[in-house]
RNA sequence: GGGGCGGUGGUGUAGCCUGGUUACCACGCCGGCCUGUCAAGCCGGAGAUCGCGGGUUCAAAUCCCGUCCGCCCCGCCA
């Protein structure tokens, strides 16, 4: 007889029908007659009985059988008697009363157990993943994965979006995050890249015509890793032609809607929209979590001209000093403030000011520069009443704004400012700069890619100002995490040279690195712009998940390692001979 | 690259600060009893080079140095 039905699919109707189950040992309990078996599978468990009146060969098969066993039963299902109906469980008024049994794989006993809760920390888990993934909470969060995979590619189909694979070999590019590079043999010395994005792929894509294209696409960036950083990972990759910022975003939030109802979770959310400026004067970060107030405020006027120079010569000199509230921070010990100071100082700002104002007046260690009474403006302006503290950065606009931010941040922690009401807070972040300034390499840098196109009213700028020009861009922001951007696209390869430029890229590397895509824009290209949405973060957040490592079958560790596989590992000499790689390895690494 | 936390039977941990008996407890495992249990219960048992290397000491899980691994954060990354 072959399987009839799955483990966690019966119920009180199918009671008295003859069932043949497979699946593993979960708990047995062996009450010396009778043995009970929780039997389980994919869809759940149900309770097989062996009654050594009854099936004394199937009695005697189930004594031996350990935790984990793969096994085979037949029996017929019955309905419990009424007091030992298990509520707790889908198929609890229901058990099997087993009449044949075979074992058909024996298991040695894991390294931790098959429960909801393992109880092993996950470096071990890790190792063992797919003894980790039998646990009901990964293969809740898989199914939803996948139910929500099928629900993006539904809705997009249903909006007249084509899914086009785009390569997973391609060439590096001088933009972005450092790339995982692939030796050619057919070509010695030359290297694939896996891609960040098949961002360029699905702009040839609206060149060739097909309009809407999306695709589940891997992705690859070799950086340092956080639990919401994989080195590799899914984007829901979207690209359409002839449109604006606006109908992205609403392709975007249709598709959202879709996903939230998968999740079982309220469908209907905002999507208020925010430029990046103003998040960042209001909340002093490009994702902002909306879900809490708490907002900075801008003081400068208030400061400009005082006695602290620190502040005074900020004002002066075009940058910004902002201001946060902390309520009930007038009692603050020294080591709070210590941290939240060394935390603005990790965040590259000059320093922080703290005001704690309480019945005895203003302590601060700037209290004698700023005086009595700007102080008490300041405190009045901001809403800072006794026993509470100011927190204040004057910097640089952006750095401060970043600083408090963080600070924000680091509050709502301390604070528990973030309502436990399992809220969904979106929001868009639009008109985020086109450029930046790189430290590290001394020039500007694309902050989106070098691909988006310019604010239509900034693009005189673009040669005078250029760090003042904003682009056609927006994020999609969860609760404070990004979960995802895109942007309108440069079609005219006089505004792409433009940019490159900007960029600092001498035309003849423009050509020489992106010469295809200026090459397709002679062609006819439409004008065009999409988004990228983080798939396994969408996963994380709306199946409640803290990791990546949660919502990913065979996830890596902070260290970019596969504690399963082992990967990476080193390779035989012959295949790197045949790749012409010669390791020059640092002191103390090899073997 | 930087900072923080952690590593003790199969698993999770106590012990570490203040060095010194047989390294605590729970779960799991093995055996026994048990016909309505449901992460069964009761009784008994086995199981640990205290991540690794070096040092200090009469003596190191414990103190010191180095190193590896895991997690979190900053930088980095969108």
């Amino acid at each position: 007889m072959d399987r009839t039905h799955t483990c966690g699919e019966l119920r009180a109707e199918h009671a008295g029908e003859k069932v043949c189950l497979q699946g593993w040992v979960w708990h047995r309990r062996d009450l010396g007659g009778l043995i009970f078996v929780d039997l389980r599978d994919r869809s759940g468990s149900v309770q097989l009985v062996f009654n050594p009146e009854e099936a004394a060969e199937a009695h005697v098969i189930a004594e031996e059988w350990r935790a984990e066993w793969v096994v085979l039963i037949e029996g017929e299902v019955a309905e419990r008697p009424p007091e030992t109906i298990n509520e707790a469980l889908p198929t609890g008024v229901v058990e099997v009363r087993v009449t044949r049994a075979d074992t058909v794989a024996i298991a040695e006993t894991p390294p931790f157990l098959i429960e909801e809760d393992s109880g092993a920390l996950e470096d071990l888990r890790l190792k063992y993943r797919y003894l980790d993934l039998r646990r009901s909470p990964l293969q809740r969060v898989l199914r939803l994965r996948h139910k929500m995979s099928i629900a993006v590619r539904n809705y997009l189909d249903e909006q007249g979006f084509y899914e086009i694979e785009t390569p997973i070999l391609t060439r590096a590019t001088p933009e972005g995050a450092r790339d995982y590079l692939v030796p050619s043999r057919v070509n010695p010395g030359s290297f694939y890249a896996l891609p960040q994005s098949p961002q360029l792929f699905k702009q040839l894509l609206m060149i060739s015509g097909f309009d809407r294209y999306f695709q589940m696409a891997r992705c690859f960036r070799d950086e340092d890793l956080r639990a919401n950083r994989q080195p590799e990972f899914t984007q829901i990759d979207i690209e359409m032609s002839f449109v604006e910022p606006d109908d992205v975003l609403r392709v975007t939030e249709g598709m959202m809607r879709c996903l939230l109802e998968v999740a079982g979770l309220p469908a209907d959310p905002e999507f208020p929209r925010m430029t990046f400026r103003a998040a960042l004067d209001r909340f002093g970060s490009d994702a902002p979590d909306t879900r809490y107030g708490h907002e900075l405020q801008d003081v400068t006027d208030i400061v400009r001209g005082c006695e602290f120079r620190a502040f005074s010569s900020v004002a002066e000199s075009g940058g910004a000093v902002k201001a946060l509230c902390w309520p009930g921070g007038g009692t603050a010990g020294r080591g709070r403030l210590d941290k939240l100071v060394e935390l603005a100082k990790s965040q590259r700002a000059q320093g922080l000011v703290w005001v704690q104002h309480n019945e005895d007046g203003f302590k601060s260690p700037v209290a004698k520069f700023l005086g009595d009474e700007i102080l008490s403006v300041l405190c009045e302006v901001t809403d800072t009443g006794q026993g509470d503290a100011l927190l204040m950065v004057g910097d640089d606009w952006e750095i401060a704004c970043l600083t408090l931010g963080a600070i924000r941040k680091k509050l709502a922690g301390w604070e528990s400012w973030i309502p436990d009401d399992g809220s969904f807070n979106f929001c868009w972040i639009l008109e985020f700069p086109l450029l930046e300034k790189s430290e590290e390499e001394g020039r500007m840098v694309a902050r989106h890619h070098p691909f988006t196109s310019p604010h239509i009213d900034d693009l005189e700028m673009l040669e005078s100002d250029a760090g003042a020009v904003r682009s056609l861009s927006y994020d999609l922001v969860l609760n404070g995490m990004e979960l995802g951007g895109g942007s309108i696209r440069n079609s005219k390869d006089d505004i792409q040279r433009r940019v490159f430029t900007a960029l600092g890229m001498a035309p003849e590397e423009a050509q020489s690195q992106f010469g295809f895509l200026l090459d397709a824009f002679k062609y006819g290209a439409p004008p065009h712009g999409g988004i990228a949405m983080g798939y396994d973060r969408i996963v994380m957040l709306l199946s409640g998940e803290k990791s990546l490592r949660s919502v990913t079958a065979f996830p890596k560790t902070a260290s970019a390692t596969d504690l399963m596989t082992a990967a990476p590992a080193a390779v035989d000499e012959e295949q790197l001979d045949a790749l012409h790689i010669a390791l020059d390895l640092p002191d103390g690494s090899g073997d």
